[in-house]
DNA sequence: TAGAGTCAACGAAGATGTTCGTAGATTGCC
DNA sequence: GGCAATCTACGAACATCTTCGTTGACTCTA
């Protein structure tokens, strides 16, 4: 049984590749998974099974085993893992600048102009609230 | 001698902290490093001293022996290794959506209004590139 | 010149992450 | 029932990362 413990483990390499799937085709099966991942990382079976049987002991994924074919899903959603990741990376290499990162983020990948535009309103919404 | 591979590796957790205190502090001897990160990681001299000699073998960090003291040094400035890190993170967790990373970015660390600001500045830039 | 302090080098141990081979159970089909 | 296919479970091998003990060399000073 998983402990009931709140902050999650930062999710590894191959097991972020795995929580991707999920979190595109909802909740699946080993198989599924596995072909998924097939082309990215060359994952085997059984390697893909392992690493969901130590996503279900960390909390990462949660296992419906009413079925032969056992479906798994990812626990938190997307957004929350990512902010996650996003907050460890702030810490480990900018120092905490919020600033910093998001201008490496707009310059390691050129924004499109409809982007940039969302991006404003984003920023829109922020403002009002951080008076 | 370190290979003369443009492509330099990701650097690890433990190097990372190293690689931000050369980056504050620039050439930096083996105790002084280790003073840095003393606190936010236990970190011991020799613990220190062999991260600096793999660092050196990978091509991070660059080593003047001139004296007994061999004095390290960052190979890369700060903005081109946190722009491969956010890369990275873009690639391996976000799909390669900036927008949704800037969006994490900025809901992880509520930004100050003078961050916001600086932000808007940016985006004013890139807009303007970005016909 | 003897002893204390500091240094780089090296190797090994321990921790963590990844991969896969094998075994045993279940299912479907002839 | 018997065989093949598919599944979960388990453990071991392997790679990578991190830490530290030990050694021998150098420097300073009494």
């Amino acid at each position: 049984m998983a402990k009931q413990k709140l902050p999650l483990p930062r999710p590894t390499e191959a097991e972020l590749a795995i929580l991707r799937v999920l979190w595109d085709r909802g909740p699946s099966t080993v198989r599924e998974v596995t072909q998924a991942i097939q082309d990215e990382r060359g994952t085997g079976y059984t390697t893909a099974l392992k690493l969901l049987q130590i996503m279900t002991d960390k909390g990462l994924v949660q296992r419906d085993d009413a079925e032969r074919s056992h479906v798994y899903e990812a626990v938190l959603p997307a957004e929350e893992t990512q902010r996650q990741l996003v907050h460890d990376l702030l810490d480990r290499a900018f120092g905490g600048s919020a600033r910093q990162l998001v201008v490496q983020a707009l310059s390691a990948k050129r924004a499109s102009k409809g982007e940039l535009a969302e991006i404003r309103r984003l920023l829109d919404e922020l403002e009002k609230q951080a008076k």
